[in-house]
DNA sequence: GGCGTCAAGTCGGCTA
DNA sequence: TAGCCGACTTGACGCC
């Protein structure tokens, strides 16, 4: 597995929601927030925002040239910019259109990115929690149930041990108390 | 080379 | 019809 040993971007939901600022990379500048979200909200405050994905990779627009066939390229977010996004996510599953916008600039992002980081974390945590789910009803099943397993039960724990395989970060790892709160269940 | 991660692509459904 | 969504899938990238 990659991510054993490397650092990167793993982190606390704690770090990240008691984080102000600490560090700024040369290569980061910082930039306030005006707050003019709709809802009052100042989340992003003083958000320090390094290069953007399009500053050290090429974009999605940018292909291979040549005329050749395009290739995707895969923008690697920065640390700080995962940290806002998950700092807002924490927060809000669901951000509105001006949201959006505003979230995007102040990260130096375009709002489909933005878009597109929220969809695939919603996906993420989704999966999570219902492989967590059926990993206690499998491992809940008595002998005797287990004995009766159907090939759906032994394909299931195989399908959760690789789930539990692809994501050793456990700041990803979040419970749903009540219909719109969400923390780290840490 | 296989495997895991993750941004982006695809597809179908829903809503205003 | 456009825009957003969830549910995957694809492709690039890094690690072993």
């Amino acid at each position: 597995m990659a991510a054993s040993n490397k650092q990167l971007t793993s982190f606390f939901i704690e770090d990240i929601l008691s984080l102000k600022e600490d560090k700024k990379d040369d290569s980061c500048t910082s930039e306030s927030d005006r707050a003019d979200s709709t809802d009052g909200r100042t989340d992003t405050e003083d958000i320090s925002v390094c290069r953007s994905p399009e500053d050290k990779s090429v974009s999605s627009a940018e292909m291979t040239g040549g005329g050749g066939k395009k290739k995707r390229s895969r923008a690697a977010f920065t640390h700080l910019q995962v940290l806002e996004l998950e700092k807002k996510f924490s927060r809000q599953r669901y951000l509105s259109a001006p949201e959006r916008a505003h979230l995007a600039s102040a990260l130096h992002l375009t709002e489909t990115q933005v878009k597109i980081w929220f969809q695939n974390r919603r996906y993420k945590t989704k999966r999570r929690q219902l492989t967590t789910e059926h990993g206690k009803d499998y491992f809940q099943k008595s002998d005797a149930t287990a004995m009766a397993a159907t090939e759906e039960d032994f394909f299931r724990a195989s399908l959760l041990a690789t789930v539990y395989k692809s994501y050793p970060y456990r700041p990803y790892v979040y419970d749903l108390h009540g219909l719109s709160v969400w923390r780290p269940a840490l």
